[in-house]
RNA sequence: GGCGCGGUAGCCAAGUGGUUAGGCAACGGUUUGCAAAACCGUCACACGUCGGUUCGAAUCCGAUCCGCGCCUCCA
């Protein structure tokens, strides 16, 4: 399989360092405030990385770090009372769930700030006594800081771009006194006694915020690892000054990292979903309303490294609606539907050589799957696997419709249903989607959808049963005012063999 | 100002030198007591604009118009 390199700016192959296995650091949340969709997209991402790199049999180990140590956290905590670790430990938890209704996979490793201080001392240290950083100490009763001298590293701006000159050239670098170059940046921000901090060589304080991948990535996974990844937003100053630092610590064993993935934006109205454009839809939100396994299959529909716009419609009653999510839910209840109707068969196979026009519908199902895996394992083209999905599931609905049909042929059909439900499972599975086993989807789905439309599911099943005895009588008009009734809630009856059932729409 | 990304049929969205992407909506069918689901067909010989290269360009090159991002906390 091969990625994007932000580094090099280009598709390369794979080649992990160490034949079979792969090391994946993640840059995770900073845990101050719930996650909003931005970081449903990037988790998402590198969870379809992760998996499908797994599908091609490589071990992975995929670290992501939890920033539970930052200037947002304090403010946040001051505002609420909480004490910043507690904050910072509910939000951690919060994102966790909201994750893994996405349908991403936790990661072997969860790295926590405030479990690698004394990692984070250590290469500070390294920095200062290897003169690219230097100690400003600080006012009376408070600790000092360290800066990183920017220009003690050649390889500055290899990752963004970005040329000294141009980032001075600039000029909105922020002007500090202590620094000795406006762009040098802070590994250790010294505070007062009393305030969330750690005692250091420097005095009280605490981490600057790039610092904190490089210590916890270098001790988890040593240097020259395979991947870093992270949105986009993060290539400058974050990424930037990640190499610089170990790097610089570390001139012998670089790069720190083979290769860097960044995934693209959220855009609301066209402008990126932010925290400080205040446009953001938080995971709570969503999730609230949809299938987290709609917002994923939303997502990855979409390239990566591509923006994706989110829409949010207010309804006149003032609701909220997420359309192209709820367009989402309704594909992943078509592709559970064709599963559970494939589960409902007894399929026979026979063998011998296939009729004409069944040969041709498994060579379209055989075609699609292999399609669906090489446009993964190129860049991680989910969209184009997610085609390559509906024209298996459209395959396998045509087969069971004719398997209904035409019992002569039950046999030949059985063959091109048992590749489509290969095929359709397999893929399904990369792309991490229908994991929720389909009998608990259909039963939270209710649930949710009837809460959101304040119906309750007896009285529905009580209607149900009036329309069966109008019916049972003949009364067919006094039925279908029943149907048409529950119809304008929402609530579409399916008549079936065994009886009744009814779904709600989304 | 510097660096970068994008403009594809009514809508969403892949692809990226020659052969059907896919979905949604709409419409017409098959099926159904009526429906729903599912399936078939149509919309679809679409690729911002203007030039150039080529046997052939949505795809490469140049120019240009729009929109957006980063350069400051950010996924």
């Amino acid at each position: 399989m091969s990625v994007y390199d932000s580094l090099t700016r280009s598709v390369r192959p794979l080649a992990p360092r160490r034949p079979g296995e792969l090391s994946v650091y993640c840059c995770g949340p900073t845990t101050y405030d719930v996650a909003h969709v931005g970081h449903a997209r990037s988790a998402v991402a590198f969870d379809l990385f992760v998996r499908v790199a797994r599908s091609h049999g490589l071990r992975v180990q995929f670290v992501r770090n939890v920033t539970d140590v930052d200037d947002k956290i304090l403010a946040r905590a001051k505002e609420s009372g909480e004490e910043p670790p507690a904050l910072a430990a509910r939000m951690a938890e919060l994102y966790a769930e909201d994750m893994r209704a996405l349908g991403c996979a936790d990661p072997d490793v969860e790295p926590r700030v405030s479990q690698h201080i004394a990692q984070i001392h250590s290469l500070v240290t390294r920095l200062v006594a290897s003169d690219s950083a230097y100690v400003v100490p600080g006012p009376a009763g408070t600790g000092g800081d360290v800066y990183f001298r920017v220009r003690a590293f050649a390889g500055y701006g290899k990752l963004s771009g970005r040329k000294l000159e141009e980032l001075q050239a600039g000029a909105r670098v922020e002007v500090d006194e202590r620094k000795q170059d406006p762009l040098d940046f802070a590994l250790w921000k010294g505070c007062a006694a009393a305030e969330w901090g750690w005692d250091s060589p420097w005095g009280r304080g605490r981490p600057g915020w790039h610092i904190e991948c490089s210590a916890m990535s270098e001790a988890i996974l040593g240097h020259g690892f395979d991947i870093h990844a992270g949105g986009m937003d993060l290539i400058f100053p974050h990424h930037e000054n990640e190499i610089a630092q170990s790097e610089a610590a570390f001139p012998a064993r670089a790069p720190f990292a083979r290769t860097w993935m960044h995934n693209g934006f959220v855009n609301v109205d066209k402008e990126k979903m932010s925290k400080s454009l205040g446009n953001f839809v938080t995971l709570r939100d969503v999730l609230a309303r949809n299938d987290g396994q709609a917002l994923r299959l939303y997502l990855l529909s979409h390239h990566y490294r591509g923006p994706v716009s989110f829409d949010v419609d207010k309804l006149d009653d003032g609701r909220v609606v997420f359309p192209g999510i709820d367009e989402a839910e309704r594909k992943i209840e078509y592709l559970y539907t064709t599963l559970a109707r494939l589960d409902a068969m007894t399929v026979a196979l026979t063998a011998g050589e296939l009729p004409k026009e069944y040969a041709a519908a498994l060579e379209r199902v055989k075609a699609a799957h292999a399609r669906a895996l090489a446009a993964l394992a190129d860049d991680l083209g989910a969209a184009a696997a997610i085609a390559a999905t509906y024209e298996i599931a459209g395959q396998l609905n045509e087969a069971m419709d004719l398997h209904q049909k035409r019992k002569a042929d039950r046999g030949h059909l059985a063959r091109v249903i048992g590749a489509g439900t290969l095929a359709l499972r397999e893929i399904t599975a990369v792309l991490g989607l229908l994991t929720v086993p389909f009998a608990r989807w259909a039963r939270e789905t209710r649930e949710r959808r009837c809460r959101i439309r304040g119906l309750d599911p007896a009285a529905i099943e009580a209607e149900i049963q009036a329309r069966a005895d109008a019916r049972a009588e003949k009364d067919f008009a006094r039925g279908d005012a029943i149907r048409a009734a529950l119809a304008a809630q929402g609530v579409e009856l399916l008549d079936g063999p065994s009886g009744t059932t009814f779904r709600v729409a989304v």
